[in-house]
RNA sequence: GUUUCGGUAGCUCAGUUGGAUAGAGCAACGGCCUUCUAAGCCGUCGGUCGGGGGUUCGAAUCCCUCCCGGAAUGCCA
C-alpha cells in the first residue's frame, strides 16, 4: 500500500465512523488535507466542523466521537489529535512514509506515472506562429507552457498529440511574399518601397540576400511572385523548427493550412454550412450565425472581395481535427485572442460536435523590459528580441523554466537585463544544483566502496524532521502531477521542484550522509537515489536538463 | 461602454474546489566552508492580500459594489 491509497483508507473509515454514529451525509465531501504546519499532522481533516450544522453539536465533540471509531493500527497511524476548532489531525508511522523510498527506487522513471487518461485522445495546438519571420521571447511563452503541459499530460496517462498550425496561405504569406520580393529588388539598389504591412525584420534582409546569391539578378527580369512566397514560407519554416527544436519543443504534427485548400476541406466545410443554413449574405459578404451559438455577434466567413477571413479556414482545420477522433482539442491562444473562443467554438457547435470538446487556454502576454522600459515587439516592425538570441545569449533551461514558473493567466514582465546578466537569480539553479550535489555524493560514497545498492531496505536508522519533509515530499509526487495536469497548470511542477530542492539542500545541510556507519550510509544513499529519480523526472518534464556536475 | 485577465512584501510571482500564524525567489541585514559541491544552509527585516460591504464557526479564496492596469471589441491574422 502507497500514502495515496492509505489516505484514501483514512477517509474511508471516517466515512464509516460518521455512519455508524449516525451523522453521515453524502453532500458533504469527506477529504484529507496536507497542512502546512507539521505540528498539526502529516494529513488532517476538518470534516468535525462540517458536520457540526447537520448534527447540532460542538465540532470538537464530533471530533472526538469519530477519532474514538478509528482503528490507528490497521490505518498506519502513530497519533490522532483532536485540536480546537474541531480539526483532526493524523499523523502517518514514520516507517510506512519511508516505505515510498523503496517504491521509488523500484519504479523508477515510472514513479508518478498515472493513468488518468486511459480513453482519451488529446490534441493540443499551440505557438503556430505564422512563418513570417523568426519567433520572438513572447512566443517562448508559448512554446514552453504547452510543451510542458504535453508532457505532464503524457506522464498522467493521456495520449497526447502535439500538433502545429501552419499558416502558409492567406493574407499574411501574400505580405511575405511581397516583402521579401521588396528586400531582394533593393539589393540591386532599386528604389522599391516595402509593403504597407510588410515584415521589417532583419531576418527577410537575409533571406534576401540569400536569395541573390542562389540566382542572382533573374527576378528582376521575370515574375518571381510565386517563388518568394514558397521559398520564404520553406525557408523560415525551417528556421522556426530549428529554433523549437533546439528549444526543446517538437511536435508530432505541423499541419499546413494551403493543405486545406489543397484538399478542398475550407470548400467542403463552406459548403455545408451554407447547407445546413447558417450563414447569410449582407452587404457582399457572407455571415455565419455564430451569435446563435453564443458568440457576441456573426462573424463574416467570405468577404465582399471573394477571400476569407481567417476564422474560415480555421473552421476548416477545426472539423478536421474533430474527425480525426480525439476527445479533447486544447488550443493554447495569446491573451489577444480570446476575443476568438466565442467564435471558434461556436462554429464547431456548428459543424457537428459539442463545444465543450474544444478547450482554450489563454496565455497572458509577455511585457519585455529592457533598459528599463517596455519593448514593444513585433514581427511587421521587425522590433523584436528573438528566441534563438536568448537561448545563445543565456541557455534554454533558465527560459523554459522562468516560463514554465508563471501560471498561464498571469501577465508577466519579463526584465531581460536580469535575465541575461543575473542568471543565477533563476531559481533553475537551485533546483538543479541540488541534483548535482546528490551524484557528487554518490562519487563520493564510491570512493569509500560504498555503492548505492537497489534493494528493500528497512530505514530504522533515518531519523530526523529534515529526512521525513524530504520523504513526505518524494511521496507527494504523484499527487504534483496529477494537480497539474488535470488542472492545465505547468507551473504546479516547478513550485513542486523547488519544494523538493529545498528539503534536500535543508537535509542536506542538516546531516552529514557519509559516514563509518555503512547501514545508515546505505539507508541515506537509497533515499538520494529516489530523490534525484524525481527531480530528473519532474525536471524532463519542463524541458529542463539535469546535469550530474555544476 | 461591453467582454476578459490581472491588482498579495521594495521587485518578480505562488497561494484562490473556504481552513489553523498569508508564502517563495530576488533585494536588505546578521551568522555558517581545516569533513560529502557556499549556485548551499540557518536567522532577521519586510504585508490595510486594491477599497468598501455581505455570506459563516472560519474569507486572499465565495457573493455584491467601486477604484486601478493589460488585452479584446475588424469584411487583420
Amino acid at each position: 500500500m502507497n500514502i495515496q491509497e492509505l489516505t484514501v483508507n483514512i477517509e474511508k473509515a471516517i466515512k464509516h465512523s460518521l455512519k455508524e454514529l449516525g451523522y453521515y451525509d453524502e453532500s458533504i465531501e469527506v477529504s484529507l488535507e496536507q497542512p502546512k504546519d507539521k505540528s498539526h499532522g502529516d494529513y488532517a481533516s476538518n470534516i468535525a466542523m462540517r458536520y457540526a450544522k447537520k448534527a447540532r453539536k460542538a465540532p470538537i465533540k464530533i471530533a472526538e466521537e469519530i477519532v474514538e471509531k478509528l482503528d490507528k493500527e490497521s490505518l498506519y497511524l502513530e497519533t490522532i489529535n483532536v485540536v480546537n476548532p474541531g480539526f483532526i489531525n493524523f499523523f502517518i508511522v514514520p516507517s510506512f512514509i519511508f516505505g515510498v523510498i523503496n517504491d521509488i527506487n523500484k519504479q523508477g522513471k515510472q514513479y508518478g506515472q498515472l493513468s488518468l487518461g486511459k480513453n482519451d485522445r488529446y490534441n493540443i495546438e499551440f505557438v503556430s506562429v505564422n512563418p513570417t519571420g523568426s519567433l520572438h521571447i513572447g512566443h517562448a511563452r508559448g512554446a514552453a507552457s504547452g510543451d510542458s503541459m504535453c508532457r505532464i499530460l503524457q506522464k498522467a496517462g493521456y495520449e497526447v498529440t502535439k500538433e502545429y498550425y501552419v499558416n502558409d496561405a492567406g493574407n499574411q504569406i501574400h505580405n511575405l511574399a511581397l516583402s521579401l520580393e521588396a528586400r531582394y529588388k533593393q539589393l540591386f539598389d532599386l528604389d522599391v518601397l516595402m509593403p504597407e504591412d510588410g515584415y521589417n525584420g532583419p531576418e527577410i534582409i537575409k533571406l534576401a540576400e540569400k536569395i541573390k546569391r542562389e540566382v542572382n539578378d533573374r527576378y528582376l527580369h521575370e515574375e518571381g511572385y510565386h517563388f518568394f512566397k514558397s521559398y520564404g514560407v520553406s525557408e523560415l519554416l525551417a528556421q522556426l523548427k530549428q529554433d523549437l527544436a533546439d528549444f526543446r519543443v517538437e511536435f508530432d504534427v505541423w499541419f499546413s493550412e494551403q493543405s486545406l485548400y489543397d484538399e478542398q476541406i475550407v470548400q467542403k466545410t463552406l459548403d455545408y454550412l451554407k447547407e445546413q443554413n447558417y450563414t447569410y449574405e449582407q452587404d457582399g459578404a457572407i455571415w455565419l450565425k455564430t451569435s446563435e451559438y453564443g458568440d457576441e455577434k456573426d462573424r463574416v466567413i467570405v468577404k465582399s472581395d471573394g477571400t476569407y477571413t481567417y476564422l474560415t479556414p480555421d473552421i476548416a482545420y477545426h472539423k478536421n481535427k474533430l474527425d480525426r477522433n480525439y476527445t479533447k482539442l486544447i488550443d493554447i491562444l495569446g491573451g489577444d485572442h480570446h476575443g476568438y473562443i466565442d467564435r471558434l467554438k461556436a462554429a464547431i457547435e456548428m459543424v457537428g460536435k459539442q463545444s465543450n470538446i474544444l478547450e482554450v487556454e489563454i496565455l497572458q502576454m509577455v511585457k519585455v523590459i529592457q533598459n528599463g522600459e517596455e519593448v514593444k515587439m513585433s514581427k511587421r516592425s521587425g522590433r523584436a528580441i528573438t528566441l534563438r538570441d536568448i537561448i545563445d545569449e543565456v541557455g534554454v533551461d533558465p527560459i523554459r523554466y522562468f516560463f514554465a514558473m508563471r501560471s498561464l493567466n498571469t501577465h508577466m514582465d519579463l526584465d531581460l537585463d536580469l535575465a541575461l546578466k543575473q542568471t543565477n537569480e533563476n531559481p533553475v539553479y537551485y533546483v538543479q544544483y541540488a541534483n548535482a550535489r546528490i551524484h557528487s555524493l554518490f562519487t563520493q560514497a564510491e570512493k569509500k566502496g560504498i555503492n548505492f545498492t537497489n534493494e528493500d531496505h528497512k530505514f530504522t536508522h533515518l531519523t530526523g524532521d529534515k529526512t521525513i519533509q524530504l520523504v513526505h515530499i518524494l511521496s507527494q509526487y504523484p499527487d504534483a502531477i496529477e494537480l497539474a495536469a488535470t488542472n492545465r497548470t505547468p507551473h504546479k511542477l516547478t513550485n513542486y521542484l523547488n519544494q523538493l530542492a529545498s528539503a534536500f539542500h535543508s537535509f542536506y545541510g542538516d546531516t552529514q550522509i557519509i559516514t563509518d556507519d555503512i547501514v545508515a550510509t546505505k539507508e541515506k544513499l537509497a533515499l538520494l537515489n529516489a530523490t534525484t529519480i524525481v527531480l530528473e523526472d519532474a525536471l524532463s518534464l519542463i524541458g529542463v536538463s539535469a546535469p550530474k556536475k555544476m
